[in-house]
This record gives C-alpha cells, structure tokens and sequence, in this order.
DNA sequence: GTGATTTGTTAGCTTCGACTAACTTTATGC
DNA sequence: GCATAAAGTTAGTCGAAGCTAACAAATCAC
C-alpha cells in the first residue's frame, strides 16, 4: 500500500498498462464499425439510386432485413438517420458527416493499398477491415506514400 | 421469375453481392479477432512470465476478472486452450499455432508501419486493430517493403 | 497453521448483432 | 381496383462480450 507499489494503478479509472488501453481502444473501435459501415453505404445508396432502402441495405451488408431495422433503429437513437415507417432511410447532419469522414478514409487506405501494388479485390476487402483501426497520423502516411508513388 | 431475372442471386447461399460477401469476410474477422488477442497474450505471458494467469490477461486486456473467465471458457471449448479451475491457462497445439501465426502477421505490420515513419507507440496501437484484417497477400507486400526500405 | 489478501468462480444483468417466423403495409400487374 | 408480390415490421431466440455482487479457493505473512 506503499506510494512506491509496483502496481502502477491509475488513480480512479481502469487502464493501468499500456496494452490495456490499446485494447480497450480497439474495442471502441469495434462498437462503431458497424454504425460507420452502415452510414457509409447509406450515403453511397443515396447517391448511387437515390434513395437508401433497407431491402438494398440488407442486399449490399449480407444480413436479412430485421437485423438491418434493429441497427437502423440503434443509428436513428445515437443520432444519425432518421426514418419513417415503411420509408427509406435518411441522413441526419451528424450522419452525414460521419459518412464524409469514413469515405475519405476509405479512399486513402484503398488508394494506398493499390498503390502497393494490390489487386483490386483484395484492396476493397482489406480496405474495408482496415480503414476503422488506422489512425490519423498513420493516414497521413498513407497519403504521403500514395502520391510520391 | 424469368430466368433473365434481374437481381443474379446465386443459387442458395446469401451472397449476391460482391461488397456483401466483403462485410461477411469483415464480420467472420471479427468473431475471431478476440480469440486471436487471447491467444497472442497467453503466448507472450507464458514466454515472458513463465504462466498465463487469468488476473494478468485482465489487466492486459483491460478487462474485468469475470469476462476473462468466460472468454477462457469459450477458447477452451473451440480446443485453443486448456485450463483446470484456480490454474493458470495453457494453449493448445493448436492455440499455440494459432499465436504463432497471430505475432507473425502482427510483426510485419508493425514493422511496416515503423519503416513509413510512424512512431512506436501509434504503430503498435495501429498493428493492434489491423493485424486481423490483412490479408495473405497484403502481408506479402508489407514485408517486401519493410526490407526494401 | 491460522488470518488476511489475492485470485478465481458463479450467478445474474445488459447490450448488441445475428437469425426465423409471422404479420402488416406498400407497391405492382393486369 | 383488386389480388398478389415485395418490402418492412414485430416478436422472440441465441451467443458473445461486457459488467457487478457475492462467494470459494489458494497463497502469503507472520
């Protein structure tokens, strides 16, 4: 209980090892992928047909329409669509700035992994599990890279 | 109904599309990311402090003692480690493969994301989120790379 | 070797993301 | 304009991952 305990505990919070916290951010990162995923294909459907329908959405994610609803209900609760009953889905504000961020950092890590000399497919299937988890001093890189290449 | 249906859906399984098959790739990722952390921390504990004990794989982890259990328990059921009740934890041939295979591909993108320039400790944060979501072939491409520069 | 501390377990709760089944609403075809 | 098909919703299940609270076992200190 001595001052000089080898336990380097934070005063009140959890994290305590630097592991912990990089875990601990990773698991963040976790919980929003799927929200960052959804937003993202959002604004392209809206931009592609129009309209964001959640049949589309369903087809485009992989996953059977409930499971969209539920998800597009968590979306419109944290803020970034709203929707109306047997209507598509819309954008708010937030939702939309969200999506604009996610595409841009889309595009950086795609364009990198292309410029690595990558296939095409392999590129958007990775991009696509990466672009959550690199940070912004890490994208910086990226586009450095990409251009000089 | 015509054969000349417009939406191509393959025979049975869900697909249909080429960006759904992509997130279902994404999904099946992270269901194995934990297990994949799991067993790259028990290794590196069992190498560097002789055992893996559930109360430093909390604390590693970031987490509370109990999830650390529950999570042992699902590890031993899917046959990558073993454990007897108040022991510390041990990998299976299999777990231990898989931990091999986990620190290679978490080595060489760290060492990837050092030889662009990036700092250790964003580095090591940045391996952490993307080391699951890399394929084979991108890995090909970061170690020549890290060579190369 | 007994008492306190640390470690581990059990039970029970919450949220999330997935599913199926069954139903309602909207859109379509004719 | 009515029947049918497509789209959307509701209800209910499941497993994973997190938590707290309360208890049991093991270890340490002396």
């Amino acid at each position: 209980m001595k001052p000089s305990d080898p336990a380097p505990q934070t005063p009140d919070d959890r994290p305590a090892d630097p592991r912990a916290e990089a875990f601990q951010g990773v698991r963040a990162a976790r919980r929003s992928e799927l929200a960052e995923d959804y937003v993202e294909l959002i604004a392209e459907l809206i931009h592609t047909q129009g309209e964001a329908r959640p049949v589309d959405i369903a087809a485009k994610m992989g996953v059977t329409a409930p499971t969209v609803a539920k998800t597009l209900d968590r979306l419109a609760r944290e803020g970034l669509v709203t929707r109306a009953r047997y209507r598509s889905v819309f954008l708010t504000d937030e939702g939309r700035a969200l999506a604009q961020e996610c595409r841009r950092r889309h595009e950086i890590v795609l364009r990198f992994l292309l410029s690595l000399g990558l296939d095409a497919e392999t590129a958007e299937r990775d991009a696509e599990g990466i672009e959550h988890h690199v940070s912004e001093r890490t994208l910086v890189l990226f586009s450095a890279f990409a251009i000089r290449s």
